[in-house]
DNA sequence: GTTTCATTGCGTCAACACGACACAATATAC
DNA sequence: GTATATTGTGTCGTGTTGACGCAATGAAAC
C-alpha cells in the first residue's frame, strides 16, 4: 500500500474501524547518555512534532491500542505502559489546522469529517530502555526520534501539555514505585540508576544517602564488579532482582499511613 | 417535559448534543456517622445501581461535564473534583442490557443506535459534605441516594471497578494531599478527623500519634473548645486554615524525594 | 454530692529514616 | 611512583514515626 492509498483508506473508512473522538497518546520515555529522552515525531508535511498517537478500535480496549501504539514506534512489546490522565479539554482541537495539513496532501474533506472532530484524548506514558529501542516512521510520519527532554521543540496542539503533565505523573511515580528496570539496561552501576533519578527529578542527589535508600528498598542484586574500560575505581554492578521488584511495584514501596 | 418526552429527545437528539462513545462517571463521596458514603442511583426500570454519570455536550470540557453531572445530583458547585481514571475495556457495554432497559419504557431502537455503542467513561472522585446535599433524581432516574462504602449493591457495569479505583485514588491522595475540609462540617473535632481518616484507609490509627501528625502539616485552627451535649471530655474543635490547606494541596504536602 | 469511667490533651521513649559530611580504597593518567 | 577523580563504607545530629503512660475533664452512675 503506498502512503497515499493508506492515508485515503484512513480518511474514507477511519469512521468505520475506529471509535470516534477518542485518541490515545502516548509519551516515551527512554534514558541515554545522561539525559531523559522522548520519543516524538513529525507528521508528513506539518512543520511541527507531536507524540506518537493512535486512534482505538471499535473493538479494541483502550489500553491495547496505546500498546499497539507503542510497538508501531518502537517494535517493543510487554513494557511499562501507564495511562496517566484523559485530556477532554476543547481547546484541544483545530479544525482548520487538520484541515490545511490535509491540504498539504492532496485531500480535501467536508467540515464533517470525521477527523476534524474534536478529540479527547487518553494520556499514556511508557519507560522503554533506550537501546533497544529502533525508532520507525510509518506512512503518516515523516520522522521518529529521540528527544532531550530539557530541549523539546514546540510540539502540536495541546502536547506539551500532555507532556509535562506525564513528566509530573512519572515524578510522582519514583515516590511510591521502583523505576529503573525499563529505562536501563539489565546490568548497571549504582551512579547510573543515580543519574536516571536526578534526570527524572532535575535536582542533584547525595551519593552516598541515594545508595543507602535505593539498597534499602531491597530489589536490587550486586554483581561481580566488572563495569572496565572507565576511568578511576571500577564501580559494582547491579541488576533488579525481579521478584522484588515486581512485588514492590505491586504493594508500593513506603507510604505516608 | 414529562418523562417520556425527556427521554424521547435523547433518544432522537443526543447524538447530534453529545461526544459520541463518551460518558464521565462520578464516584462522590461523603461522610456522616463515621461511614463513608458514596451516592448511587437506580435508573427507571432497570433493577440494579450504578454511578451518577452523563455525556459529555459536543463543545463542553470534559472537566465540565462531570462538574455539571455532580451539580445535577448534589445541587452543589465548585466543589473538590478530580479526574482519576480512564476506562476503555470493551467488556464495559453490553448492547443487549441496554435495549431490554429500554424497551422497558417502550422504547424500540435499532442496534446501530448510539446510545447501544460502546461506551469510553472518565471516571472522576469528588468530595462534599454530607449535610449540604439533597440527593435529587432526574428523568432518567427513579432514586438517588447514599451509600455505605462497605455496603453498596450490585452496580451496573463495570462501576464496581471505578468505584474501587477512586477509593484507591482517593487513598493515595491522603499520603500527598491534605484531606477533609471538603467531607467535614466547617467545625470539627480531632476524632471525627481521625474518624475518617480510619474510615476512608479502612484501619486503625493511634489517637495521639495521628493528632501530632495532622497537626504539623500546619492548616489547622484550633477553636474555642466548645462541643457540648457530649458524653465525656468535651473535645476541641477545629477548622481548616483556609490559606495553609489551599497552599498544602499545591505544593503537597510531603514527598519521598 | 461523690464516685465512676470513658474520653481527651499532652508527654515520653526507642527505633528508624534522612541530610550532610569524613575517610579510605581503587583505577586511570601523567 | 604520584596525582586525581571516583567509588565503597561509616558517622553524626536531626526529625519523624510507632507504642504507650498519665493526668484532666465532664457526663453518667451511685
Amino acid at each position: 500500500m503506498t502512503k497515499n492509498e493508506a492515508i485515503g483508506a484512513l480518511i474514507e473508512e477511519g469512521q468505520n474501524w475506529f471509535l470516534p473522538s477518542l485518541s490515545v497518546d502516548c509519551v516515551i520515555f527512554g534514558f541515554h547518555d545522561g539525559e531523559l529522552k522522548v520519543l516524538l515525531l513529525k507528521h508528513r508535511h506539518r512543520n511541527m512534532w507531536g507524540l506518537p498517537g493512535g486512534f482505538v478500535y471499535k473493538d479494541e480496549p483502550a489500553d491495547v491500542a496505546a500498546q499497539r501504539v507503542l510497538q508501531e514506534r518502537t517494535g517493543l512489546h510487554e513494557i511499562f505502559l501507564q495511562q496517566f490522565h484523559a485530556f477532554g479539554d476543547t481547546e484541544r482541537y483545530d479544525k482548520d489546522f487538520h484541515n490545511r495539513d490535509l491540504k498539504k496532501d492532496g485531500i480535501t474533506v467536508r467540515s464533517e469529517h470525521w477527523l476534524l472532530q474534536r478529540f479527547i484524548t487518553i494520556g499514556y506514558y511508557a519507560l522503554v530502555e533506550f537501546s533497544k529501542v529502533s525508532p520507525s516512521e510509518d506512512t503518516l510520519t515523516e520522522k521518529c526520534m529521540w528527544w532531550d527532554i530539557r530541549k523539546v521543540p514546540a510540539l502540536m496542539l495541546d502536547h506539551k501539555k500532555i507532556l509535562d503533565k506525564a513528566l509530573q505523573a512519572l515524578r510522582m511515580q519514583l515516590n511510591y514505585q521502583p523505576i529503573g528496570y525499563n529505562l536501563l539496561p539489565e546490568k548497571f552501576t549504582m551512579p547510573e540508576l543515580q543519574k536516571l533519578y536526578e534526570t527524572i527529578l532535575d535536582k542533584p542527589l547525595d551519593r552516598r544517602n541515594f545508595q543507602r535508600k535505593i539498597l534499602n528498598y531491597g530489589i536490587l542484586c550486586r554483581l561481580k564488579e566488572i563495569k572496565k574500560g572507565v576511568a578511576h575505581k571500577a564501580p559494582y554492578l547491579y541488576s533488579f532482582d525481579l521478584n522484588r521488584y515486581r512485588e514492590a511495584l505491586r504493594a508500593g514501596l513506603q507510604g505516608g499511613w
